[in-house]
DNA sequence: TATTTAAGTGTAATATTTACATTTAATTAA
DNA sequence: TTAATTAAATGTAAATATTACACTTAAATA
């Protein structure tokens, strides 16, 4: 090496994941039982360290992968936690990331054999170290996405109802919308397709499925 | 120490920072003259090593302070860069920080001592590292933050005319307001105070100046 | 007294957001 | 077969926000 730095303190780099998943009615976010000391036995977000050949963006795939069995997820970067005394056994710098799962996609054994559990967002039990605050900052970043670009295509089956997605947004917000008003807004997006098929399971009548466009999707993403 | 983890590799935490600046027309970025091995010489942002005892703000704080002498600084966190081969020296993730100063404010033998030099955004060099990237994210951000919440009181002397409030705006929006619509607009934010005197520099008739209302605008922070 | 300079001001048109209630299609029960 | 039930589907008016656009005013200077 040419050059070396003056001696510099060195920290473990970590990511932690805020995986969200949407089931029927509620926005929920996938935990483990942590399996290792200190704290073992207690709720957490998924983590692990970076290794030296990769990215912290490339760490939060792998550590979602491991957890789920998906790859190409939706994936950002909240941001870092520093605090020196954050993990109790060593310096640990924690970069938080936060996916959009179809929770139906996961692969149910990998979470089972990490102790995984879905909790939903109002009930997220006390977490160990900085998570809980983690988890908050990343209910804030989904809440801002979703009011300035559409959202759902990571989070909804392939084929859903528009009662599903208003549900879905309303979970996401914390609010109740107004339906009428609601399908307007999201019909002017212009990145739904109105299928032909109906969901029978949730009326007589029957309700009509729509899917993404996802070229037309993607052209909010910046 | 109670428990250990396993064997990880650990790495140098570095911050630097997007120090931006507003003169009459133009928003700046200050950037130094790096005074070490490897790319001496070149231009790049003001950065430094995370201590020990501190946190990355922290850290973005006391580097902004050793840099232009000011603290209590405006200071966000952007995010954190981790390509295995951004620094070649030794494997750094560098967490980037934006701050927002007034210009007029800085202690100027500081930045010179520094060879610190203010640059307007459309000029800026080519910079070591990853720099140029972690400066266009910033400006997004700062482009983001101005369309959600006021913005300025950190760039502009205490008083101000309406005039440079809006040359801010299209400086960092990059295009010409209205000038009619945007005193409607800001007037409608209730953030400022109309002040009795008038600015005589900018013309005959002189224009009224105007100073931000410290509550109403910490109003929209989050 | 006329000229110059930038400051200061208003309105109409359009687009967006909000509030709000009835009808429809299909199944199930009588 | 008819009535009752269930959630889906639909429209409009009012309020608010945004955009486009041009003339008048105050003061200094020539």
């Amino acid at each position: 090496m040419k050059y070396h730095y003056q001696k510099h303190v060195k920290a473990l780099l970590a990511v932690d994941c805020i995986i969200f998943g949407f089931n029927q009615d509620n926005l929920k976010i996938l935990l483990i039982k942590r399996d290792f000391e200190p704290e073992k036995g207690k709720w957490s977000l998924m983590g692990g360290f970076l290794r030296p050949d990769e990215t912290l963006d490339e760490a939060a795939s792998r550590i979602l992968q491991k957890l789920t069995g998906l790859h190409d997820i939706y994936l950002d970067q909240l941001r870092s936690f520093s605090h020196p005394d954050r993990d109790p056994v060593d310096r640990t710098v924690s970069t938080a990331y936060y996916a959009l799962i179809n929770i139906e996609e996961h692969n149910k054994e990998l979470t089972k054999k990490h102790s995984a559990e879905w909790f939903n967002i109002q009930d997220i039990p006390a977490l160990i170290f900085d998570h809980n605050d983690m988890i908050s900052q990343a209910i804030n970043r989904l809440r801002y996405k979703a009011s300035t670009e559409p959202i759902g295509f990571e989070l909804l089956p392939e084929k859903f109802t528009m009662r599903q997605l208003q549900k879905l947004y309303e979970a996401i917000l914390g609010q109740e919308l107004d339906k009428r008003n609601f399908i307007k807004k999201i019909l002017s997006l212009d990145v739904l397709i109105k299928l032909d098929e109906k969901d029978m399971t949730s009326s007589k009548k029957g309700s009509f499925l729509y899917k993404f466009d996802a070229e037309k999707y993607d052209r909010f993403k910046i």
